[in-house]
Parts: structure tokens; C-alpha cells; sequence
DNA sequence: AACTATATAGGAATAATTCCTATTTGTCAA
DNA sequence: TTGACAAATAGGAATTATTCCTATATAGTT
């Protein structure tokens, strides 16, 4: 049996499922699992790649499709700032970034206790940092 | 005269072009312009269409190896995440994104410190916040 | 002014995502 | 349990973002 009943997260999902009046379908089912499964922050693709031994014949929408639905229903994240074209910033000084997950605005501000948060040494050993930002997401003003 | 010679961010735009051994041409230097005078992030799209209003002829190819050259050589930055396919996260409490620009791997860690970081007022009054997130960008042990 | 390596224009190719539509299937109510 | 139907799926087409290819043009040096 590959889904436990007692599963907590496979119990979320469910409930999620109900309260948006979704159907629990075998594929939003794999999906579901995969996702939950996976640690490494994946696409639609890497998770249409690995539903595709599961259910051969499931297609790269209905993936696409699902994950999207999850996020918008609070399942799972879109990480900050992925999808969509690449963007620019010409200030390369130290600053902070509020988007619009509506409009996808980004908006820069600036603030001195964020500037001056310390990087964990555990992560400064392993890891040659670059840049350090708080990125805030949110409804900005025109659009909520 | 369009561009003033002692305009302090175009001479920053051929040090460092010199610096690097690149040509100043005409191209680099109207997107360079545009780049600077864009606050809200553009896309290489957005780039390109201001550009040719400068040159009609200008190939969208052009602003787009440019607009990353000056990325590569700290010109300017590429917004975090931006570009490539969405990610998904399954895990949706509260933690921390590391990202390796090389490999763009990310990785989560968590921090109370940066958990409990006040959000400022002014913010919080203009922008209904959903999520807040130090993003930490660098090269990750695998990949230097 | 001529030379040469670099950069550009334009179009083709690739990658990521979304749209369209005929068919299938969960779910609900009898 | 079964039938009805709205919702979901598969598969392919269309769209969007980006990168590659190559012949031509040109910035910077001599």
C-alpha cells in the first residue's frame, strides 16, 4: 500500500482538497506525493518526470497544471521570484525586495537592521555568500 | 549630447568595460543607459524595447547577451530566482532560501533570528505581507 | 587608414509554459 | 449501486523566453 491513511501530509492534502472542492484524482494524488517527497525545491518538469513512472501516460499539463493549483490553494510554494523572464536591477548596493505576486512588481527599500543581520557562521563556512536580501511577498497597494 | 561624460555611472559603465576588455559600443551603451534608469527591474523584453527606440535595428539577441554580460561582470545584478523554470516548495513554514548562482541549487536552512525579524511598519501599512524570507546567494561547497 | 578580434543583426532552434478540445472520471444524489 | 454531469485529463498546438548560429559590421589598435 503506497498511501498510508494515517499519513498526516497525504491527510492535508486531502482536507485541502475538500475545502477547495477539488477531486482527489490518482493523479493530483502522485503529484501530491512527489512533491512532498522532494527536498530539492523541484519544476513541474522534475516532478512530471518522476509521476511519469507512476502513471506513463500522465501529461506535462496536467503536472503543470496541478502544482500551480496546489500552490494557489496553499499545498506547496512557488519559490520567490521563479518563473517568468529574467530581470535586472542596476543598484547593486545593499537593499531589500518587496514583490507583488499579483502584478509581479518588486519594489526596493531599504532598511539597516536587515543590512547588518549576521550570516550564520555554518552557513559562511560552507557556502561563499555573494549577497544577502529579505525578500518580502505580498499584495502591494494597487493591487489589493 | 546624450550621454555627459561626467555622468559618475557611465563612467563606472566603461571602467568597467575596460576592465574587462569590452568594446564600447553604441548598443552597450544605450542599454547601459536604460538599464540605470529603470527602477522597476526590467525584463531583457523591456530593454529591448526602449532600446530601439534609440536603434530601430537593434536585435533582441544583442540586449539580451548584454544585459547579461553586465551581470557577469557586476554591472548590474539579476534579481534573485528570476528566470529559468518555477520551483516548488513542499515545505511551507517558516524558513530560509540559500541559493548557489552556479548550480541553482537551493537549499532551506532555518533561523529564528531571521524568523523574528520585525517587518516595518511603513510596509506592513502599504503591502498586505504573505511571506518574508532572507535569500542568500552564492556558490554552494559542490560547485567552487 | 588598415587590420583584426569582437560585436551585431536576423533568423533558427530550444526550453518553459499555457491554451484548446475531445474524452474520461470523481462525486453526488437517487 | 448506478447514472448524470461537472470537473479533470491527455495530447497536441500555440505562445513566450532564451540561446544558438553565421555572415556582416565595427571598435580599438597600429
Amino acid at each position: 500500500m503506497a498511501i498510508k491513511d494515517n499519513n498526516v501530509s497525504m491527510n492535508l492534502f486531502r482536507d485541502k482538497c475538500k475545502e477547495h472542492n477539488l477531486r482527489i484524482t490518482p493523479q493530483r494524488t502522485v503529484i501530491y506525493k512527489e512533491l512532498h517527497k522532494s527536498k530539492d525545491h523541484p519544476s513541474a518538469d522534475a516532478i512530471f518526470r518522476k509521476a511519469r513512472k507512476v502513471f506513463p501516460n500522465i501529461s506535462f499539463d496536467t503536472v503543470n497544471r496541478t502544482v500551480l493549483t496546489f500552490a494557489k490553494i496553499g499545498l506547496v510554494n512557488v519559490v520567490e521570484g521563479c518563473g517568468g523572464p529574467k530581470r535586472f536591477d542596476s543598484d547593486t548596493e545593499s537593499h531589500h525586495h518587496l514583490r507583488c505576486i499579483k502584478c509581479n512588481r518588486i519594489i526596493d527599500f531599504h532598511n539597516k537592521d536587515y543590512d547588518s543581520m549576521e550570516i550564520p557562521d555554518e552557513i559562511k563556512n560552507k557556502f561563499t555568500v555573494l549577497r544577502k536580501r529579505v525578500c518580502i511577498e505580498g499584495v502591494c497597494s494597487k493591487c489589493r
